[in-house]
DNA sequence: AGACAAGAATGCGTGTTCTGATCGTCGAGG
DNA sequence: CCTCGACGATCAGAACACGCATTCTTGTCT
């Protein structure tokens, strides 16, 4: 799971990460709201930890151009303990959930599980490519039909890729997502599970781009 | 089946709890609004029954949060004997069920087993799968007609799966609902619990998904 | 006191994951 | 068009984690 962090004051920003990092999450921190929108738009996570005090550009606006960027990640606000005004716009401004400063870190943890749980909830417990079939609900994949076993990291690999086709995901980026916490960088798993899964699901599956990463088409698009 | 009680009547909730534990069910208790609003929203229960006055925030406002955030959980209501007012709001804001006070608890529990039951979308009270068949409201469990005496715990796993057949269980999702949310998690309980429900009701009842869960499979299907 | 259930601890076998070495292949530059 | 270098693919064995069985302790109910 990878989380983005916006938030201005350096000290509580890098408190949250070592925090969210110890209960196993990948974290990118952004100081500001320029950085923050950035990094919100072009990378994927699956949930943004949003301050709205910001310098630059204020939270709500980010909040606000990523969802009229059709950006639909859950976002978690942080606000001032009695700024009502702050929650509602939050809420309006299409905000998932809240949480007032100051704030146990327990409560922040909780209510992002709950998050993430809930916005991978309401998504279809089917992904497809061209004939594989991945469903979420049973942990079934099928090939053509033909139903093909796969193990616990093969199947983690395979539905991150479903989940991102069409875009060149990078080495890193799966490493990030299929493992927690900080792992060696330099080891090739990633390339040992997408040649075991090449063997089980077919070579034509994934298709590799030199220096750049791992993409998986859908012939269907 | 685990259930959220939000009660601010420290007898009345003790009560309930301790009678609803012994019914089966693993039991949070909030003592007040604000309380019961987090623990609705970040863990998730089977059903909660909410007492609508409250201190702090009044019982009508946090079930209508919990529905603005999505929430679907069941959710029944407790209501003084004579405030039709305050039922009618009740379902308004999206109570499934409301209970008068004073009641009997048996009809508390009944009314609650019937909305678990009518959430998880059967009809009756059976559930089966294959040959093994369970039956919620006397709690008897045969397989191929032959009578299975389960304890407790063996009877809550089974019935969990039961109500998710088809799909992947984690372990943290059975504890999570078969446990109450203060658990030791790492501890092998879960194991020794399928263990015991295979030796009782045979191997093949319970798969085995490694790294992910259990499932339980209907051939039927 | 005895029986039973729940949960903790332990050891073990097996399948999975990781590592490191080697082999293959693609593509840039001569 | 060939060569070389870098990057990716593959393989095999070692290390590891997972899940299972079994035993033991504790607590509860009769």
């Amino acid at each position: 799971m990878r989380v983005l962090i916006v938030e201005d004051e350096p000290n509580l920003g890098q408190q949250l990460k070592s925090t969210l990092e110890g209960a196993g999450y990948a974290i990118d921190l952004a100081t500001d709201g320029e950085e923050g929108h950035f990094l919100g738009s072009t990378e994927s996570y699956d949930a943004i930890v949003l301050d709205l005090g910001l310098p630059e550009i204020d939270g709500l606006t980010v909040l606000d151009r990523w969802r009229k960027e059709g950006k639909v990640t859950p976002v978690l606000v942080l606000t001032a303990r009695d700024s009502w005004s702050d929650k509602v716009a939050g809420l309006d401004a299409g905000a998932d959930d809240y949480v007032a400063k100051p704030f146990q870190t327990e409560e922040l943890i909780a209510r992002l599980r709950a998050l993430i749980r809930r916005a991978s909830g309401n998504a279809s417990s089917e992904l497809t490519a061209g004939d594989v079939r991945l469903d979420t609900r049973s942990g079934k994949v099928t090939r053509a039909g033909e139903p093909v076993k796969l193990t616990a990291q093969e199947y983690k690999l395979l539905s991150y890729l479903l989940h991102h086709k069409g875009k060149v995901v990078s080495r890193t980026e799966l490493i990030e997502h299929i493992y927690d916490q900080d792992f060696d960088r330099d080891s090739n798993t990633i390339e040992v599970f997408v040649t075991r899964i090449r063997k089980k699901l077919g070579q034509d599956v994934i298709t590799t781009i030199r220096g750049l990463g791992y993409s998986l088409e859908d012939p269907d698009a």
